[in-house]
RNA sequence: GGAGAGUUGGCAGAGUGGUAAUGCACCGGACUCGAAAUCCGGCGAACCGAUUAACAUCGGCGCGCAGGUUCAAAUCCUGUACUCUCCUCCA
């Protein structure tokens, strides 16, 4: 949530800004107009209510001296009606300045490259070289069927499509690397979190997925109950409608979850194997932070999920979403992509990135700075990494060509010690 | 699922219709070489608005949340969330 108040100060840079990512200027001046409604609306009411205030300590005072105040009382009848009534309409007003403003997107980092779409994303590190196959490398989700350590059959029979078993070696394979990537964070000083797997719609906006992106997700009939799409929105929450004690800052949370999406809208993409899934498994890093550390807290963090795929050998490369590709609430994104050699090109794995006060201004999270003023914190939140992800990049760049999978070094005191997938 | 109790400022804790006691903590001052103790004063979150360059001042709001009754609600009524205890159920 941006800060209707600074939109009021800095009309037209806000608006320059969003323009970047889509935002018409129209809405902006919407906005303001219905926020200079709401204040009008609330200074009458305002003026009213000291009125009744000050007149009903006259009739209370006149009670005390066994005095009638009838007329002082009808009077406050009659302003009592209109203060319901200008309350009426203020509230009404107050909904629409709300509604809008909560679906505004993050302002994005100056620095970050414009432009429509992820056409515009700038490659900012280039880390490993694609194997070079001296056979034709399958996708994995051939591999994975023929070794039946997955089984999507069996998922679209039970489920539907877009869901599988693990079976086996399959099953382990996915343990060992979230387990691995945990342990991983936990020496980089995270927090290890076991986050409830359905929230509340008040979570579900303090991260910024409501109001706008309510098809998005899976929500339990007739309860406040949706099932997480991500981890960072019960790890992002944990600290909603606190003051976090400064001294704990930063906060380094990371959890392993399934991520529930519904994929609307994907109809026909990635259809097979592991990639585009409407359950999958996500080891998620979250931090809150003081503003002026959270760009490095940004840095720090897309290094800690490179280190994953390096100690993994996978290829891989960073990019920096441009104003157009970017999520809603953040203000700078950079994505992580795997190389995956089936599809001869780089897929996302991880997303890592700083949405500065955006989140804690919905989630009220605050802390004290040395004057002892509240403050919103910087959030940050990054996979590390989409699990099934990582297991797709894992078979395929390991595959041997008789259909075996090489288990990477790293992997192996997880796996008990397998080292070959057959 | 059933029954009961509770939710008030950073913490503790009064207040059952007249506009939030008190204590601790905190801030300032006095005393002191300094500190403790003591005394005096201040301060009760957050939020919104008006005026302001800002500090500040004034006002609104504010007793879990949302409604209602009333000239006036922490207090009465309705709904609801959460916490605790007991029962039931269950892993």
């Amino acid at each position: 949530m941006l800060d209707i108040k600074m939109i009021r100060q800095n009309e037209s840079d806000v608006k320059a800004r969003l323009a970047t990512r889509g935002v018409k200027a129209e809405l902006i001046d919407q906005l303001l107009a219905a926020d200079q409604q709401r204040r009008d609306l609330v200074v009458k009411s305002e003026t009213l209510r000291q009125q009744r205030n000050e007149v009903s300590e006259q009739i209370a005072q006149a009670k005390r001296n066994k005095k009638t105040a009838d007329e002082e009382i009808a009077r406050m009848k009659q302003v009592g009606q209109q203060i319901k009534q200008i309350e009426e309409k203020l509230k009404e007003v107050q909904v629409k300045v709300q509604d809008w403003a909560a679906r505004l997107p993050n302002l994005p980092n100056p620095t970050i490259p414009v432009g429509p779409d992820e056409s515009y994303n700038v490659e900012i590190k280039k880390i490993g070289t694609p194997k070079e196959f001296t056979f034709k490398p399958k996708p994995h989700w051939e591999i994975g069927e023929k070794l039946g350590i997955l089984d999507f059959e069996r998922g679209a029979k039970v489920s539907g499509s877009r869901f599988l078993y693990y079976v086996g070696l399959g099953a382990k394979l996915e343990r060992a690397v979230y387990n691995f990537m945990l342990d991983e964070h936990e020496k980089e000083g995270y927090t290890e979190i076991l986050p409830p797997y359905l929230v509340n719609a008040a979570s579900m906006y303090g991260t910024g997925q409501f109001p706008k992106f309510k098809e998005d997700v899976f929500q339990i009939q007739d309860q406040d109950l949706t099932l997480i799409p991500t981890a960072e929105v019960p790890l992002t929450n944990y600290y909603r409608d606190e003051v976090i004690p400064t001294e704990k800052l930063p906060v380094y949370f990371t959890a392993l979850s399934p991520s529930f999406r519904s994929e609307a809208g994907s109809a026909g993409r990635d259809t097979r194997g592991l990639i585009r899934l409407h359950q999958f498994n996500k080891v998620e890093m979250v931090k809150y932070c003081r503003p002026e550390t959270s760009y490095d807290e940004l840095e720090k963090m897309t290094i800690n999920a490179g280190n994953i795929l390096e100690k993994l050998g996978l290829p891989y490369h960073i990019i920096t979403l441009s104003t157009g590709d970017m999520g809603f609430s953040a203000a700078m994104t950079h994505d992580l992509e795997v190389w995956i050699p089936a599809q001869n090109t780089y897929r996302e794995i991880s997303s890592c990135s700083n949405c500065e006060d955006f989140q804690a201004r919905r989630a009220h999270i605050q802390y004290r700075d040395e004057k002892g003023k509240l403050n919103f914190v910087h959030t940050l939140n990054g996979s590390g990494l989409a699990v099934g992800r990582t297991v797709a990049a894992i078979l395929e760049n390991y595959q041997n060509e008789d259909g075996t999978v090489t288990v990477p070094e790293v992997l192996r005191p997880y796996m008990h010690g397998v080292d070959l997938i057959e």
